[in-house]
DNA sequence: ATGAAAGCGCTAACAG
DNA sequence: CTGTTAGCGCTTTCAT
C-alpha cells in the first residue's frame, strides 16, 4: 500500500510548473514550451513517476482497457479456438495500447463494466444475461462467433454453415456416397451450424446424411474415437468412405483410430477436419481441412470494439468471415 | 461516453440515506440497519447500479486486479506451458475475485503498475528491466518458472534440474547406455536446467552425454523432427536406444518420425517426454513423461501474489515444485 | 447507526 | 502557452 508515493504534484513542484502543465506533457499536448516540456520530463524521469491510472480514468472518463469474457467451462483453454482468440485479441490490444482485462465467467460473477471501455464476449454460452446487461448498460460489446440476431449487438463470426457446405461439396466431388460426420458440441453455434450446412448440402445433392452416419461429438478427441468405433461397427459395405470431423483435433484422432483398425487414410477412408490447427500439421498424413480465420476474427473484434468505444462507429456491425478449404492429403476418391 | 449515468448519489437519494450509507452496504459493512440496507438494495436494483470501479480504486487505494505479463515472442500461445499458466491464473483469480489484466510485452510497453495491485511475470525473458522497475516501485511481484536468485523477488518454479535427473535415472534403470536428448530452447531456464540435470546425472553414472547425442531444439515439433534425422544418420550400432525430448510435443514428433523410419517405440527405441500434456495422450503409444504441476504453479503464484499484496506475507518466497514421473508405454529395455 | 466533509490523483474548462 | 478551479465517483475519518 505504500507505493505510488509520488504524484503529479511532486513532479510539478520540481519542474516549477503547475500540475496542469505536467498533465499536458503526460498527454502529449502540443502546446507546451520546449523548455517546460524538458523540465517536466526531467522531473518525471527523476521520480520515475507513473501517473495513477485510476485517477486518469476517473477524471477523463476514458478507460483504455477492454474486457474479454470467456465461458468458464472446463477444457476451454485446451481448444485451439480459445487460444487463437486470446492470441489475436492480445495482439490487437497491444497494437491499440489497450489493456486486456481477462474475465472467466460461468454466468455468475459478471465483469463490472466500469472496469473497461467495452467488452468482447467469446461466444455467449452461459453469458446471455451478462450480454443483455451490458447492452442495457450501453457498454459497447462485440460477440465473437455467435450470430446473435435476436440481440441488438455487434457480432463477428465464422460462416460455419458455409464451411459445412464446402466440406460436403468437396467430399462429393470425389464421388463419395457414404459420408459421415463427427460433430462438435451442438450447443455451440459452430458445432450446430457446421453440421447443419453439411447436412443440407448433402441432402440437396440427394446423398443425405442418415442417422448412422452422424456421431454427436463434443470437440474432444475422446468423442472422435468413440465416433469411429461406432462407424466401424457397421457392416464393411455400409461403412462411410469419408468422414467430416468438426475439428482438426478430432480429425487427427479419427485418422489415428482408423490406422489402428488397419485402415489407410486416404486410400480406405477420406478424412477432413476443421480449423487448420498447426498443431495438427505433423501427422502421418497431411490433413485436409477448412481454415477459419480465427486470429483475424479476434483482431477484428478488438478493432470493431474500439471504434464502437471511441464513437467512430455508431451502428452495430455484423460480420461473417468465410472459411477456406486447405487441401492436403487426407481426402481421396473412394475405392472402386 | 454516456454510460455510467447513475451514481451513488442517485441511489442515496432514492433510498433516502446518505451516500456514505450506500457505500457501506456496497462494502458489506455490518453496521447498517436492516431497514436501510434493504432500501438501499432496492434502489441499487432499481437503477441496476454498478459502482464505478475507478473511483473505488482511487478512493480506497485498493485495486482488486492483478497483472500477468507474458513474453511476446511468437508461438508462445501455442505452448502447453502458456496455456496452462493462463488457465491456472485465470482460475485462481476467479476464486479470489480478482480481475486479470493480461499484458503481452516484448520488453517495451511495460504494464503501468498502477493499473494493478501486483504483477505475475510468466518467465522474465525480455522483461528483466520491467521486473526491476516493479521491484524498485515496490509493486508486489511473483516470477514464474525462473529462479531469479539475483533479483530480490518471489518466484515459484518447477524443479527442472531434478526433472532431467529423474528422466536419466529412469532410462538408466532399463539398462540403456546410448541415451540422447532433444533439448528445449536453452535460452529458457526450463530448457537449460532439464538438459543440465539430465547430463549431470548421466555423467555421474558414467554414461555421459556425448555431443552427437545432443540435439539443441527449441520446443517446436519441427526441431524434434530434425533432431531425429540427426540421430538416424549415425551408424545403426551407434544410434541411441533412448531419447529424452524436453517436451511432450517434441516427444510425439520423435515417435512419429521414428515410426516413419520403420522403427518401433518402445521396442526399437525408448522415448520419454516432459509436460504430461493431455493433448498428447492419444497417440500410437502411450507417452511416458514427466508431469509438471503447471496449473498448480499458476494458481499458487496468484495466491502468493495476493498474500504479498494484502500484506499477509511480508517476505519474498521461493518455491520449487517437483515434477513427477508418469509411466506409460513408450519406454522399455533396449534390444538384446 | 448515520451523515458531513475532506480527499484519492488526475483532467478539463476557463481565464489570463 | 500556462495556471486556477472544479469536479470525476467513491471511501474514509470524525462527529453526532
Amino acid at each position: 500500500m505504500t507505493k505510488q508515493k509520488i504524484s503529479i504534484e511532486d513532479v510539478a513542484r520540481r519542474a516549477n510548473v503547475s500540475i496542469t502543465t505536467v498533465s499536458r506533457v503526460l498527454n502529449n499536448f502540443p502546446t507546451v514550451t520546449p523548455k517546460n516540456r524538458s523540465r517536466v520530463e526531467e522531473a518525471i524521469a527523476f521520480f520515475k513517476f507513473k501517473p495513477n491510472v485510476n485517477a486518469q480514468r476517473l477524471a477523463s472518463g476514458v478507460n483504455n482497457s477492454i474486457g474479454l469474457v470467456m465461458p468458464g467451462y472446463p477444457g476451454i483453454f485446451h481448444s485451439f479456438y480459445a487460444i487463437e482468440l486470446i492470441r489475436g485479441i492480445g495482439h490487437a490490444c497491444e497494437g491499440l495500447r489497450q489493456d486486456l482485462v481477462f474475465h472467466i465467467s460461468d454466468g455468475n460473477n459478471p465483469l463490472n463494466s466500469t472496469t473497461v471501455s467495452g467488452i468482447i464476449f467469446a461466444d455467449v454460452i452461459e453469458n446471455r444475461k451478462q450480454v443483455e446487461a451490458a447492452i442495457a448498460n450501453e457498454t459497447p460489446c462485440v460477440i465473437i462467433n455467435n450470430e446473435s440476431k435476436d440481440l441488438d449487438v455487434s457480432y463477428i463470426a465464422i460462416d460455419n454453415r458455409l464451411g459445412g457446405e464446402m466440406v460436403a461439396d468437396y467430399l462429393i466431388s470425389f464421388g463419395h456416397q457414404r459420408i459421415a460426420t463427427i460433430t462438435g458440441n451442438l450447443n455451440t453455434q459452430s458445432g450446430a451450424f457446421r453440421m447443419e450446412g453439411f447436412k443440407k448440402f448433402l441432402e440437396k445433392k440427394n446423398i443425405g446424411l442418415p442417422k448412422e452416419y452422424i456421431y454427436i461429438g463434443d470437440y474432444s478427441r475422446r468423442s472422435a474415437r468413440v465416433g469411429v468405433e461406432q462407424f466401424l461397427k457397421l457392416e464393411p459395405g455400409k461403412r462411410p468412405t469419408a468422414i467430416f470431423a468438426a475439428s482438426d483435433d478430432m480429425a487427427l484422432e479419427v485418422i489415428a483410430s482408423m490406422m489402428e483398425a488397419g485402415l489407410k487414410v486416404p486410400e480406405d477412408i477420406s478424412v477432413i477436419g476443421f480449423d487448420d490447427n498447426p498443431a495438427c500439421l505433423y501427422g502421418p498424413v497431411g490433413l485436409t481441412t477448412m481454415r477459419q480465420p480465427l486470429f483475424k476474427m479476434a483482431e477484428d473484434s478488438v478493432r470493431l470494439l474500439h471504434s464502437l468505444v471511441t464513437g467512430k462507429q455508431k451502428k452495430k456491425i455484423h460480420t461473417i468471415l468465410p472459411p477456406e478449404l486447405v487441401v492436403r492429403e487426407s481426402c481421396n476418391a473412394p475405392r472402386n
